[in-house]
DNA sequence: ATTTAAAATGACACTTCTGTCATTATAATA
DNA sequence: TATTATAATGACAGAAGTGTCATTTTAAAT
């Protein structure tokens, strides 16, 4: 009994999103959001009574879709190849991690929760990266001569090459050759 | 005649550019810098009758160093090695330009033509780097079955590389031969 | 049809940033 | 020392976001 919701979490998160990407953090709050969902403002409270829950929640729940692909990348073939085949389907995600620094993680204890294990998934993304290029160079597909960190940053700094004149998949193509090969002929 | 100034556009750029480093663009407003410059917010009002002109005009004043050291590198020996350098030395600018496009640029005319000029530099920055990387490609040193500026988003992205963990120029000296020999050995 | 539990809402008080302006302070000049 | 031009300041009104709560709406159960 009781009366029927009329939102839900899934298009919570997807309005979120879009909010973001479309007006950064500055332009993310409830009165914009609540607009997007056709409620009043109000009606959101029920839902988080933050906008830091909000998001935070968002977040983890968006870091941790991307770990558990790497995880399925790490089992293929070319795994570097896989790496930069998801950066491409998940470009935005960096956009999304932008605003992190900008949140308040005390604003309560649930968004402190969250912010610890947003770190703590962000953490375990680069240690599997990091994994990962450590097989290749077991493989003797990979250079020893740079720090892996450095490595695993470049590869990490690659999802932001833009793209989009032309198809993702040449997209994915050339920056995996440039990943791998470099400038150089 | 008349009263002495007591902050000069040296420091307000200076603390500008603090405060956006450290806050962001949600925590840039003019109480902030006030409390930072050790004078009244309505001060302030004295130099620039809007944030985003203020803003606006020190990110102009920023590209131009930049577009104009991009130059000196373009006629050095190693230009890609010149430019991974700059890289390093204005790393901060690329945190400075993602505040970009939050910013209201039809708050004034004069904001208006700064986010104009701001377009153009950008431009004039990719379109340099373009003409370096072209430069190289007819000296037989880069690769041509790229698409130009799939590369020189490539060369753009790895200012994003973190580092820091050992000097500056063995990140320079890392990044360097990542970005022109790739991951493979 | 009535009851009822849960959701949605609008109104209210509060906080923070914005932009203006009359007043006050100060450095140079007469 | 008195005058004057310019800079700095605090006070004010306004705009926009936040969080709460009493009231209203609605779907299901009786």
């Amino acid at each position: 009994m009781g009366r029927a919701r009329t939102i839900d979490k899934g298009r919570l998160f997807h309005e979120t999103e879009q909010l973001i990407l479309s007006s950064g953090y500055a332009g993310f709050h409830f009165k914009a959001l609540a607009g997007r969902l056709g409620v009043a403002r109000s009606t959101i409270y029920n839902y988080y009574s933050k906008k830091e829950e909000l998001l935070t929640d968002f977040m983890v729940h968006l870091l941790e879709q991307v770990v558990e692909k790497i995880d399925k990348v790490s089992r293929q073939d070319d795994a570097v190849e896989g790496l930069i085949r998801l950066w491409g389907q998940y470009a935005y995600m960096h956009q999304m991690m932008q605003v992190m620094p900008y949140i308040d993680k005390k604003a309560t204890k649930q968004v402190e929760k969250s912010a610890e294990k947003m770190a703590a998934l962000l953490a375990e993304m680069r240690g599997k990266v990091k994994v990962i290029l450590q097989q290749e160079q077991q493989a003797g597909r990979i250079r020893e001569d740079i720090h892996i960190d450095t490595m695993v940053g470049y590869v990490m700094a690659s999802v932001q090459i833009p793209v989009r004149q032309h198809s993702e998949e040449s997209w994915v193509e050339e920056v995996t050759l440039l990943v791998k090969g470099g400038l150089q002929k």
